[in-house]
DNA sequence: TTAAATTGTATCAATAAATGTTACAGAACG
DNA sequence: CGTTCTGTAACATTTATTGATACAATTTAA
């Protein structure tokens, strides 16, 4: 497949997003930045609904913005939004039955899956917005 | 794409391998308890081969064996064997230079992705194929 | 010394996931 | 009421992985 790179799109946009906290932003300015299909990013901007992080207008002079303050969402709400929690893949085809490796890797594998995933989140919950905002601000100086 | 489940098959024959530590094991048998074609697993094994975790001989009674014991081979080291470091991907295309957040985002995500792997590293380094034949045991009785 | 068995590897087809594109309904603004 | 947006469906495109076929090179063993 092509490679998934929504998070790093999602965290593109909400710094957009962050940096405009007064206004609504439409997907069309998102997409320009994003150098990508604005169709793309209202699609991903769904999701981010979902997850209560933006809040989006329809109509003339509507957009989006974000729910909550810079400071209050977390790397790993933005995570846990769009990622699938599949850090790697399980067997595409049900490992032999007959196999005592076989009849169990796969349940092993899912609960390694599921820690990964975890330790990941924690990792994320160290940064929010705010502090991603600080990094591009940094490296403009 | 199909879903890179590459991590996951090497720890399954890496498990077998570790079951049957006095013999060369043939990439025909390890197939048919993952499931799929030799070819699949004699590739895998290539890989595993170069990070010095496996040891294959060509020819008649040829096959594969593990170049350590079991209880020395962390999951970090496979995890680092076959994966590409991506936890998420990149932009597909650059973003807009002329936007701030356009011009520094990919840096600063390349550096998160950094530090999330070696956090995934980390998790990894608690276990060991002998753990792994350990959950395998269990899960039978 | 020859036949059989195996890995290593090239090549290409098949699969599947994500992205990109077009189109348009529906909502809100002015 | 026309214009501007989002939401979403439908489908094409892209691209990474997996699967399959073929065969050279190597090793064993009869």
């Amino acid at each position: 497949m092509a490679a998934n790179s929504q998070f790093s799109i999602a965290v593109h946009i909400l710094t957009m997003l962050a940096k405009n906290c007064d206004e609504r932003v439409k997907s069309d300015y998102l997409a320009k930045s994003v150098n990508t299909n604005p169709v793309v990013i209202r699609r991903l901007l769904c999701n981010l609904q979902e997850a209560k992080l933006v809040v989006s207008q329809v109509g003339a002079s509507g957009g989006t913005s974000l729910a909550k303050a810079p400071e209050n969402i977390k790397l790993s709400e933005i995570y846990k939004a769009v990622s699938s929690g599949e850090i790697f893949s399980l067997h595409r085809k049900t490992p032999n039955q007959d196999c005592p490796v076989g009849k169990n890797i796969e349940a092993i594998l899912c609960r390694l899956q599921k820690e990964i995933d975890k330790t990941i989140e924690e990792k994320l919950a160290e940064y929010s917005l705010r502090d991603i905002i600080g990094m591009v601000v940094q490296s403009k100086g």
